[in-house]
Parts: structure tokens; C-alpha cells; sequence
DNA sequence: CTGAAAGCGCTAACAG
DNA sequence: CTGTTAGCGCTTTCAG
């Protein structure tokens, strides 16, 4: 392996000439050239760890994600990677899958390759920073706030949920369920939240309301146990894209269709949502926005530009397309749906 | 920030003590337990970085995926990653976007980080990759091969294409058309040789073939068009996830039904799959495996434990709906479908 | 502006 | 088995 010494030899000028001209520091013009031609002649790569042990800092910014299977955290993930890209940083990545075992774990992987910042989806309020906080390494908590001492970016989840319901409520479905996430969740909670208020708004006196962990799997359970209950709902709100594939499944089980037996808004959208059938109503979040928010967030404060702490919330976004629609035949679909739905029954 | 000088003097031993008791090497017991309880005491953090640059390797390991947008390089992230902590390694991610430029910028900041080892997904066969070589750093090259020289993860491409396209003629379309990727990228090569292999075999002696970007736009341009040729197709073999949502889009617009208008099996299964209208026919990849395999080969040679080149090929699943039949009523569904297809128009 | 020298925190070789 | 010492490759004082 090349290194600063050979370099330096190799133009004849010191290691400390070399590393100021290849860092940019003020040096003789003449000098200059000859290092930079040398470091070309030997393909030179400076050794980042041996940079980084000395400066005592690194290039790295950390993530610690819940999940890449769901395309929103995924977006999110695309966000951070290429804004710290753009900014000359790398992103150590860290899968958490929810579990607050793993993400202790990634906290400490992390704190030991001693990152310059860190990124997280934080499992609950229960997540440990504390460390981070002492060591003053900045970090942005994404999607769930966690007490509000550190910069954040979340989502309005109250305001989507509201509107989410309330559309339902316009269309004419009388008895909206919710189907949220877990209660250590506070994305679940806010949006749990937003569908009562939505209801109170609507002077609806009954609830329908089912958690489950985000899953494709607590979806589907929790869709079974609301419509086997005595007094089933007409209508489901579902508070995220994961949730909403299991709610699918098990709508579409049981032979009931969106837009004509049941009313239905989900939380997320995505590429194929215009093409289940019928093409879902969504509230979309501005996901990889997210992402980039978050990377800059952290950046700004890496370059020490920032100091009081900052909560950014971003807004949602309601999506009407047909799964919310009461008992619309294909009617105002944009001619796509014309031939593939089931006259009456 | 403690350090293990500060381990050290709190327990009464050197450093050199310390460091053996937190590696695992042999000490006397006493002495082990007062350093361990010393450095619980100081909530010591070994300093990752001195670590490496001593011992002149890293515990991180590099991944350059050409994308997070699609589920498939969703998944093979997920899998790497998973992989590489449950054995102490971390993942610094690169996107290059398919972006030969970023890629290329990719390597060289994983290089300054001086990973131990690198997965990639190589944007073509042009992709550089002599560094590492050269470096005898391991290299795991996923998706797409590279001359052959590293240790690679990739999926049987040709067959799936061929069983894809064998099933669509098999169902009865008598002109399938083939949309696949751009001619650099392998995969693309292999799935539009399965098909024409296909062909053959069913002595179809005309072929209808348009190549496109791995993306929504570029399918959706395709199937356009194709469906516009004066002597238009009647099925499609689609060559890539993101591929078929843009098809889906296009074919959707003009107001076309698969399964009854046209044939369909795309690569790529994904969660949504079933739920499209009608469920979309396709050929499944294994691939969180792919991400997995990928991330032990790699480790192995970590260890040490492999000199001999490997090449890993895993296979596809032919997962048949509803796109893929002709003229179908839903009449053969699994039940699901019961409901919401056509009378027949 | 340049070079010599120190040192980031850790581990490995060498003595004891 | 333990401590002392050297050194990983780089940057950054400090003199010159």
C-alpha cells in the first residue's frame, strides 16, 4: 500500500508538504504540482482511518433504520445516503428491525466507529442516545420524535389521519375503523389520535380500532378481528403501507371488495397503488424528503452552523383514488378500471 | 472521551493488559475481572478507529447497490446487511444510482475507508474494480458477473426468462413480446436470450423485443411501443420489477386487461403481486438469499477459510396468477379472485 | 512556506 | 502472564 511517505519521497518534499497540498492548505504553487504529480504517478489513496484517528473525526454518518423492507423507510434511507453522498459523507448502515435489542447493539457498533453524526428511526421513547448526547455527536431522530431534545423530522401524522378519516366520513361510510400500530409507537398513537378527532368532527360516537405491530401479517389480523366482530366497521383508515398490504390480503380473502363493500384509505402510498384494484386511496408522505431533511439537518450541525435544536414536521398528503370511493362502480375512474368489477353481486 | 489508559489506571494495569482482557486473550483471571469491571465502571468504549489502523484491517464491510427504489436491491441490502451483523461487521452503503460516475466515486471512498471487503452490484462489466484486486481486498460481485474472476451471487436469469415466456405460450399467446433492460446490463442479455430461447422452442419465428432503463418510465415506453407496431404483441414477458409497474401504467391507460387482452409475467415477485388486477404473473427471485449468499461468501474469505473462485447461481420461481392467463375468466383462481373480475365485458 | 517531530488510541513484539 | 515499547498513517503544532 502507498502511503504519504512515499509520496512525499517520490517528489521529494516532506509528508507534511504533502498532506497540506492534498488537503488544500496554502503551499508553494511549484510544490504543488510536483506532489500532485506524484500522487497521480504512484496511485495514492490517503488512508482514511489513519486521517481520521488523527483529526478524531470521521466521514462516516450513521443510520440506524427500522426496516428496508417497507418502501418508506427505504426512501427514506435513499434520501440520507444521497445527501451525505453529495456532501462528501458515508453512511454506515444499521438495521434495527424494530427490535430494541439490535438497536442497542447498532447504537454501540456505531458509537465505536466513532461517526461523525448519527441518523435513527428509534424504536420507542425508550431508545438510549444518551451516550450520543454526552459525547456531543449530533443526531436527527426520523419519524418519531423522542422527547424533543434532539432535531427531528416527523410527520404530521394527526393532520394526515384527520384527513384521511374525514374523507372517508365524506364519502359516505358510517363506521370507519382504524388500524394503527403498536402503542410504543408514536407514529400509531398520533394517528390514532387524528381518526378520533376526525370522528368526534363527524359526531361519530362508536370506534373501530385495532393495533398491530406494522406488518403485513398484523394487518391481516387485525382486518379478520375487526370485520368478525358483532358490529363491524364499513369502512378501514390504516395507519401504514405495510399494515395496508395485510389488509388487502384479508379483504380480498373474504371476497369483499374496496370502493363497494368497504371503504378504505391507507397511510403511504406507492408505485402499484394505482393498480390493485381498485387503485387505493392514500395518504402520501414525502418520503424521501425525509431523508434529505434529516442528512441536513445533521450536516448543518456538523459544520457546527446550528446550535438551537430544530423540529421539522412535514406534511402529508391525501391521495382519492377509488378504494375510498362509496359505492362507486368503475364510473370515475380514468377509463382504466372499465372492465373488471363485479356488477352488484 | 475514556480511553484505555484510563482502563488502565482505574483496574492498576497497563494498557497492553486491558487490551488482552477485552480481545479474549489469555490472562489471569484476577486481573480479568478487575479490567472488566473497570471499564463498566468508566462505561469504556474501545476507540474503533485506533483499533483498525493498528491492526490494519477494518470490521466494516462495503456495499455498492445500484438502487434502493426497487424491492429487489431492497431486499439484498437487507440481506447483506443482516448477514454481516450477526457476524461483527458492519455495512458502509453506497447508491450509485447505475450511475458509472457515482459508482466509480463509491469505490474510491470505500477504499479510503479501507472496508475489509466489498459487495457490489457492478453497473456493467466496464465497472473498475482492478483496485481491489490488486489490493487482495475480497469482492463479492452480486447480480451481475464481471468477467468471472471474483467470487458472484447471481440468479439463472436465462431459465427464468425461458419458463417465463415457455408458460406464456403455453397458456395459449401465440405472440409474446419480451421488454427488458438496457444491453449492458447482463441480466437484461440473459432474459432477452431465455425468451428468444423460448421462442425457439415453441417455433415462433418472429420476435418482438423493445429494451429500456430498469424504471417505471422505460417500461412504460416500451409497452407503448410495442402495443403501437402495426403487428403489436399479444403477451408480455417483462424483465424487471420496476419494468412491470411502467407496463402496468401504459397498459392500464389504453384501457387493456391482462389476462383477457393481453399475456403477463414480469421478474420479480413482490407483496403486492396478488393484488393488482388482475394478480400479475411473475418469476420470483430468491432475493434477500441472493443478499445473504452474497455477504457469506464474502465472509468466508474474510476468514480465510476459501482460495477457489465461486459462483454462486440460485434459481427462480415461476409463480403463476392471473396476467399470464388467456382469455380466463377467473374461473381457475385460488378463490380470491371470486368477486371482482369481468363478466366478460 | 516548508520540514521535523509529536501524537491520535490501540495492539503486538519483545522482555522480564 | 504482564509491562514496556514501538508503531499503524496521517495531520498539526512548532521551529526554521
Amino acid at each position: 500500500m502507498v502511503k504519504i511517505a512515499d509520496v512525499a519521497r517520490e517528489a521529494g518534499v516532506s509528508a507534511a508538504t504533502v498532506s497540506r497540498v492534498l488537503n488544500g492548505l496554502p503551499t508553494g504553487p511549484e510544490y504543488a504540482e510536483r506532489v500532485r504529480a506524484a500522487a497521480e504517478r504512484l496511485d495514492y489513496r490517503p488512508n482514511g482511518i489513519a486521517r481520521s484517528l488523527r483529526r478524531q473525526t470521521t466521514d462516516v454518518i450513521g443510520l440506524i433504520i427500522s426496516s428496508l423492507t417497507s418502501p418508506f423507510f427505504a426512501e427514506v434511507t435513499r434520501g440520507v445516503e444521497d445527501t451525505a453522498q453529495r456532501n462528501g459523507y458515508s453512511v454506515l448502515l444499521c438495521i434495527s428491525d424494530e427490535e430494541p435489542k439490535r438497536e442497542a447493539r447498532n447504537l454501540r457498533v456505531l458509537e465505536q466507529q466513532q461517526i461523525a453524526g448519527l441518523v435513527i428511526t428509534p424504536h420507542s421513547a425508550r431508545t438510549d442516545v444518551s451516550r450520543f448526547r454526552a459525547a456531543r455527536i449530533p443526531l436527527v431522530v426520523v419519524d418519531r420524535p423522542l422527547g424533543g431534545r434532539d432535531d427531528s423530522v416527523t410527520v404530521d401524522s394527526v393532520e394526515g389521519a384527520m384527513a384521511a378519516t374525514g374523507h372517508l366520513l365524506a364519502a359516505g361510510w358510517q363506521r370507519p375503523a382504524c388500524i394503527t400500530g403498536p402503542g410504543d409507537a408514536s407514529t400509531a398513537r398520533d394517528r390514532l389520535a387524528g381518526y378520533r378527532r376526525a370522528l368526534a368532527d363527524g359526531s361519530v360516537d362508536k370506534e373501530w380500532v385495532a393495533t398491530a405491530r406494522y406488518s403485513e401479517s398484523g394487518g391481516a389480523a387485525a382486518a379478520a378481528e375487526l370485520l368478525d366482530r358483532r358490529d363491524p366497521p364499513d369502512a378501514f383508515f390504516v395507519a401504514g403501507g405495510n399494515l395496508a398490504i395485510g389488509v388487502l390480503e384479508e379483504v380480498t380473502r373474504r371476497g369483499l371488495v374496496f370502493g363497494r363493500d368497504l371503504g378504505m384509505v391507507t397511510f403511504d402510498d406507492a408505485p402499484w397503488a394505482p393498480f390493485v384494484s381498485p387503485p387505493m386511496s392514500v395518504v402520501a408522505q414525502p418520503t424521501y424528503d425525509i431523508g434529505v431533511k434529516a442528512a441536513e439537518l445533521l450536516l448543518a450541525r456538523l459544520r457546527g452552523e446550528r446550535t438551537r435544536v430544530r423540529h421539522e414536521v412535514l406534511s402529508t398528503t391525501l391521495i382519492v383514488r377509488e378504494s375510498s370511493k362509496r359505492g362507486s362502480r368503475p364510473a370515475r375512474s380514468a377509463g382504466s378500471a372499465k372492465n373488471r368489477t363485479a356488477r352488484s353481486s
